[in-house]
DNA sequence: TAGTGGTCTAGACCACCTG
DNA sequence: AGGTGGTCTAGACCACTAC
């Protein structure tokens, strides 16, 4: 039960903005308003509010009003993913079919660059992990994948699921992603695993994930078909 | 002046975590011993450390305190641009020699599309400009830029520096930006403008930018080389 | 059970925009 | 000048963690 009038307050009037009850564009009632309609103090619709904004469904102007942003419509085609959440595809094509082929299952040693980033002692041992994703029957992703094996065992059963469904079950979340993404020719080798020809361009991005503490716990380097993945991104500024 | 307490306490925590101070992985003080120390109420106290968790330096945990959360040094080469700021390389490349060859410069009507995306009346044209940018003297990106006439008058002085500059001068500011990213081989024509082989891989953004109204108030497609360009980004999950 | 962060209030004052 | 959002307080109670 996370319920907390704030939010609840908050729900509601993200309902009537979705409804068009308030119009984009247009004002909303004084926070003062607000506060006598839900029966609240008026922190407590501010806090509402700041919710919403930080939404991007509306905006406040100091000594004017509280105003409804027009609607912008995210991605509307479902090819787009959104690079603002994790890379894997269980997380996009929900109503997709997804296999994953494990072209590699290893443990290793880590390299010195892998120790560093991901913060090991000298004792901790990494899995090594390759795979081929599909969608669709259709050759989608070339992921490889570096975590440590303190952070939870795995095995080739969870590998042909999702790997992050698996974590989160166990109590790992992913807070945060740093990413570097560059568009590429592909080598011959990765061209034969994603049935391309060589040098057609893919698009690559390589990740650290962190925990809530800022630990980091996965590395990895995915590789899309250029002409076939388009990423997503709204970039809000304050 | 932009003076209120809780900033100024955010300030001041800011740095002292930054000077280590208050360690990573360690508890910062209670938010009571935090109140008394400045001398203002915990509310305030709160305010200003969700500013620090907002920026991802802290985070607290209901029951048992707040905390301090390891340095995720950003993007330490400098090569590495930032995905998640406007695209111009004014912004990025503060300190290098930057250029702007204007290949286009023209006014027209929009196309159906280009009216629909910008939210166009129909008498209203839209300037078509192309720019071959360098950096440091050497091709980084090719731009193609869409923006309504009645936005703000622009000429050629204008375009051979920062477009976003001139704009944010006159109280234009982007606050959204919703982008396309895809990994593609250059045609012949983009080749040859970017003095690089045909078919190398290239990385296009597409790019809606949106004013703090959220009304569109630009389109334009940015092309860079691919092993020449890599760009970054730090996600945040909630 | 004790201690910490999370929420909420009622009222006050400040900063800003609009007529 | 009047009205709106932004900040701040002092105190209360709730929810969670750790022991």
């Amino acid at each position: 039960m996370n319920s907390y009038r704030y939010q609840d307050i908050y729900s509601k009037i993200k309902k009537s903005i979705e409804t068009n009850h308030y119009r984009a564009g247009k004002l909303l009632p004084t926070q003062e308003q607000l506060a006598n309609e839900f029966n609240v103090s008026r922190v407590t619709i501010k806090k509402a509010l700041n919710c919403l904004e930080k939404e991007n469904l509306i905006y406040t102007k100091q000594g004017s009003g509280t105003y409804v942003k027009p609607r912008l419509d995210k991605f509307p085609d479902n090819e787009t993913l959104p690079l603002d959440y994790p890379v894997g595809v269980t997380y996009s094509h929900r109503d997709a079919k997804i296999k994953n082929q494990i072209l590699k299952f290893d443990a290793r040693m880590p390299s010195k660059k892998e120790k560093t980033a991901l913060e090991l002692n000298d004792s901790d041992p990494v899995y090594d992990i390759r795979r081929l994703r599909f969608v669709n029957d259709k050759v989608y992703s070339l992921e490889h994948t570096i975590i440590p094996t303190k952070i939870a065992p795995i095995d080739t059963k969870i590998l042909e699921g999702s790997l992050y469904d698996y974590l989160g079950k166990r109590g790992l979340k992913i807070t945060d992603a740093h990413r570097i993404i560059q568009a590429l020719n592909a080598t011959q080798k990765e061209a034969e695993l994603l049935k391309i020809k060589e040098d057609t361009a893919i698009l690559s991005i390589n990740q650290v994930c962190y925990d809530q503490k800022a630990r980091p716990f996965e590395l990895s380097r995915s590789i899309f078909i250029g002409n076939q993945s388009k990423f997503g991104l709204d970039v809000h500024l304050d």
